[in-house]
DNA sequence: TTGAAAGCGCTAACAT
DNA sequence: ATGTTAGCGCTTTCAA
């Protein structure tokens, strides 16, 4: 089934055909509606290779997946190669797997897809501070787009990225604590240097400062996980001046604190006790938050991996209606979170 | 960076450089040699599209990404999309994703695909009773594999398919719970009719006969869901032979269950409370089992994929030799699960 | 063992 | 508005 079938069984030449489909205008209406139906009678739909060798395009958008390492956190990555997949589909591209486990190996699977497969563009994730996958494409001028910040951008241009605003999110869900009558509101996050998670400290902070209250001795620093988040939890509960509220950087974090929280008796999950229950509010909304009635800062990653397509699609089929004076205008995309309320908080 | 640039690098034609790649049997050593080091200094990776055109292979295998539906066991997806990536990386094959919502529009994605981009082989998951789409396929003897088993064969030829056996997971966490004691073990399930739901109710069921233990009253039907599974229980748990132990069908139903047994005070979580502790044990081993210490049935998901890729490697690079005499002896795997102990059983 | 010729299906440039 | 020509990079004959 090639063209060369479409244009005998339309009676036309094999090059009519070809403008039906990339060029219509230049085909008279009678010709073209002709085409379309042979078109239609024999299913035909174009070769892609045979077309990616003439037009040097694979509408093919790569993207790594992920080994759902931490298992919790992991599931995001998920929903977002699914938009991804979908939205790509939209715009005519369909989306090709790699795997690799760190930048340099992420380097080197790109440079080997591209020079066998010839990706139109890629999708690259997790970007973090000193990131060198997006110098290594910049530097090439291959097409990219990434879901998240460039971190540590040393001046310089840019590249398109589409991220979520996280600092919004957890000041949503310290503003929610407040509203909600908590004063002491805890904050338990990872390292310092993670971008992610500093975002997400800088929104509780800052809304903490806003609200006039102080953060000394609530702020706690942890590696991600469902245990550290227990015990970090646990330090915030058995101070002092304990908190009354627990903000998490992630879901496992916040499953811990829920644990903590519950093993003092205060837990929103135990029922009655006396006294307000300890809040708990995590990130992400995974599974873990849905199926435990966890309340949590929803990422729209269905809109970012569309966002993401969009951009690349505007670049790659160089819209240039669209692009702005510095054509970097609209390249850049912070979208909101939503704090998804349940009964932890 | 053609094969031409090779050909003139190594002082070659450029037949004998496709040879060195394709047939290096037939090319002498030294220029074999000497071809090599052309290729390797100048980086070149043959063009897939141009490699298709000719041998109408693309070397591409395609799956479908789903929607990490119900968010606790979706996960599962995840992994193995990730196993299957990696091996078929290791075979020279790249996975393509399409989406779809269900088996008529997985079916008219897979006819879309198969026309542009003619992908040569297709992992198909998630396989039930009356499934279409494997006739479908194999009615155009399009190579695939499914992960999972054919549940309703009309007899009739099979086609290759890897799969868990969750029977032998289901009862060797039966035979754990009776080893340590427990004799009233209650199951909760998904209703009738769902071949993966009855497989593992029928590990259960023979294994508790074979222990010559009453099942009466100690199987739940329900559908999926965290709250579903906490009624079940609660169901169990209120009876007048109340179970002293839930195994459940998945991790959602587990994670019910183990509320419902915390909140009579029975469960594991609740340190001390005398008496034995009610165990509970999930299935599929996902994050959350991990998050929340949930004894549960793992899958080997890394390897079932590993099978798949090598099931349909040897396929479509028709490795003869290891073509048993009707040629399907070795094209059914079943793997064993494992059940990973944790602190609720 | 190596090289020359042909052609996979398509589209860009040119000719009609 | 439609048709003709050429060639993308590769591999499969076939010839040397």
């Amino acid at each position: 089934m090639t063209i060369t079938d479409v244009a005998r069984h339309a009676k036309v030449s094999r090059q009519t055909v070809s403008n039906v489909i990339n060029a219509p205008e230049l085909v008279r209406e009678g010709t073209r509606r002709r085409v379309l139906e042979s078109i239609e009678a024999l299913g035909y739909r174009a070769s892609q290779a045979a077309r990616q060798m003439r037009t040097g395009r694979s509408r093919l958008i790569a993207t790594r997946i992920e080994p759902a390492e931490d298992g919790i956190n992991g599931t995001i990555h998920d929903r977002f190669l699914h938009g991804l997949t979908e939205s790509a589909a939209g715009f005519g591209y369909r989306v090709l797997l790699y795997t690799a486990h760190d930048d340099q190996s992420e380097i080197a699977a790109v440079d080997d897809l591209l020079a066998a497969y010839e990706p139109d563009a890629f999708v690259l994730t997790g970007t973090h501070h000193g990131d060198v996958r997006t110098a290594w494409l910049a530097e090439r001028r291959l097409p990219f787009v990434t879901f998240g910040r460039p971190w540590s951008m040393p001046e310089g241009p840019s590249h398109p990225w589409v991220d979520v605003d996280g600092a919004a999110g957890t000041a949503a869900a310290t503003r929610h604590l407040l509203d909600t009558g908590h004063r002491r509101i805890g904050f338990i996050g990872w390292p310092t240097g993670s971008g992610v998670g500093d975002d997400r400290r800088a929104g509780w902070a800052r809304t903490l400062a806003a609200a006039g209250v102080d953060p000394a001795g609530l702020d706690r620093t942890t590696d991600d996980g469902v245990a550290t988040g227990e015990k970090a939890a646990g330090d915030l509960l058995d101070a002092d001046r304990p908190a009354t509220a627990l903000l998490c950087a992630s879901d496992s974090l916040a499953l811990g604190a829920s644990h903590a929280a519950l093993s003092r008796g205060g837990g929103w999950r135990a029922d009655g006790g006396g006294g307000t229950p300890i809040a708990v509010i995590g990130f992400d909304d995974t599974s873990v938050a849905r199926a435990t009635g966890l309340t949590s800062v929803s990422q729209p990653l269905s809109e970012a991996a569309a966002c993401c397509v969009a951009l690349l699609a505007r670049i790659l089929d160089g819209d240039e209606a669209s692009a702005g004076e510095d054509g970097s205008a609209t390249t850049r995309v912070l979208l909101q979170p939503s704090l998804v309320r349940r009964q932890s908080a």
